[in-house]
DNA sequence: GATTGAATATAGTGGTCACTATATTTGGCA
DNA sequence: TGCCAAATATAGTGACCACTATATTCAATC
């Protein structure tokens, strides 16, 4: 039988391991809402409940843990956008839709504005830039795939800067704290841009 | 009785006050290429060749001193609106001469990217930012009365979002380091959708 | 020449940053 | 039971942050 029962001098009793993926998910919200470089370890720490070594015990360091939360967010929270890119409308028609649904998306809540990782891309350290504009490439190749499909090879690159363009705007307004209605009127209007292009080409 | 003869230790010579209108144009320079957060008082100082104390007693703080250099921005650097807003041509037209203006000089200098006020918007440094905020309103006042003058008042602010929203794009494109050719194709296509809405309304 | 005030100089302040050295507790296993 | 590895705990590290207390120098004024 074990002598449990007298302790001169003991740290707190340990509590049990902490879920790593829940870990993950909280971090993401605070690092959409307030991005990677407003957010310290600290704060991540509170709103995790453990202690900086337990942190990086279980993700290495705020950077690795920036990109698990990024990953997360692409498989998790991004706009689906091959859904609404195989819709059967015209291309104008479906990239007006998704000018439209990022609008909404953006807006849906009122602390996770934007998207995080188009964001993500413009942060202080440039690590964190960097690995942003990383995971970011294979989607924007996704809507440089699509267009092609459309128009005339030399004017894909065109539309799809555009394109990228104006998603960064919404994504960046959304930010600022631009109502959902306004933003849509904006969507809906830069669409009609792509009415004339792909009609042209 | 004090003896006040013999110092063992002096300070260096003082060197003569430095220029301070000069020291904005220094400062400018640096906030444009990073930002408020990212540019410190001892950069700041390396950079003007002065010691803290010197730059407090000139400017106040960080934070006035930024006030100074986006003043400063905004009467010397940034692009002329009214000069491009005040042609003959038609709305949809000037809006888009706006447009590509902007993507080139957004592009002008490989290192001042972008708009400054546009991107201090979205410093980490909640006071830094609205103050951005506050200096920008005037200019999208600006805009906002040149389209009121051609379309239906219901238009107006859609019409404004929409410009507005497509510069801030341009802004942060031109910060990714997008080429000054793309971006100013970015910019008509833009425009594209402005003759739509003014055709319309 | 003495006084004064402005601008400089040195040398810090406390606070926060990301990160870690080291010890303790625990569960699983031999 | 005794040992080990994993995960926790305490208690920091040095570097940087914006900012400043205080002393010294110098030019202008009396």
């Amino acid at each position: 039988m074990a002598n449990q029962s007298i302790k001169i001098k003991t740290a707190r009793t340990r509590r049990p391991a902490f879920d790593r993926e829940q870990g993950i998910e909280t971090a993401r919200a605070l690092f959409h809402a307030r991005g990677y470089d407003a957010v310290g370890i600290a704060e991540l720490t509170q709103a995790l409940d453990i202690v900086p070594p337990s942190l990086y015990a279980a993700y290495g360091s705020k950077l690795a843990l920036f990109e698990r939360t990024l990953q997360s967010y692409i498989a998790k929270q991004m706009l689906p956008l091959d859904k609404i890119l195989s819709s059967d409308a015209s291309p104008a028609e479906a990239l007006t839709g998704l000018f439209v649904a990022a609008a909404k998306h953006y807006t849906r809540d009122p602390v996770l504005r934007g998207c995080m990782v188009t964001e993500a891309m413009r942060a202080d350290d440039p690590q964190a830039a960097a690995l942003a504009a990383t995971l970011a490439k294979p989607i924007s190749g996704d809507i440089h795939g699509y267009i092609a499909n459309f128009c005339r090879s030399g004017d894909v690159d065109q539309i799809t800067d555009y394109v990228l363009l104006t998603l960064r705007g919404l994504s960046s307004y959304a930010c600022l704290g631009l109502p959902q209605q306004k933003l849509v009127g904006c969507a809906e209007v830069a669409g009609r841009a792509l009415d004339v292009e792909f009609a042209s080409s």
